[in-house]
DNA sequence: GTTGAGCGTT
């Protein structure tokens, strides 16, 4: 299950995201996706749960949970390693 | 040193 998260604050970490899912199930990684060219966080991460089920229920337990005063936007993640929709050549 | 809607690397 991939998860997506966002409306992150600028200094979250992969750990604290992990530790943050890790409390409703089992965390397979966690992923915060900082900007490639700059280095500088993006503000959003993903995170992988082996368990459907806990996932679901991180979702549903995180979703719109504030953290650091924002409150966290998490949903289910679309395909990732899809270059055709995304990084369309000319 | 900054910013704020978003769906990432292999």
């Amino acid at each position: 299950m991939n998860i997506y998260v966002g409306n992150l604050p600028w200094g979250v970490s992969e750990e604290a995201l992990k530790n943050l899912f890790s409390e409703y199930g089992t965390v397979d990684t966690a992923r915060v996706i900082t900007d490639r060219n700059s280095g500088r966080s993006k503000g959003f991460g993903f995170v992988e749960m082996s368990n459907n089920a806990e996932a679901q229920k991180a979702i549903e337990a995180l979703n719109g949970k504030e953290m650091d005063g924002r409150a966290l936007r998490v949903n289910e993640a679309r395909p990732a390693a899809d270059n055709d929709s995304r990084r369309r050549r000319y």
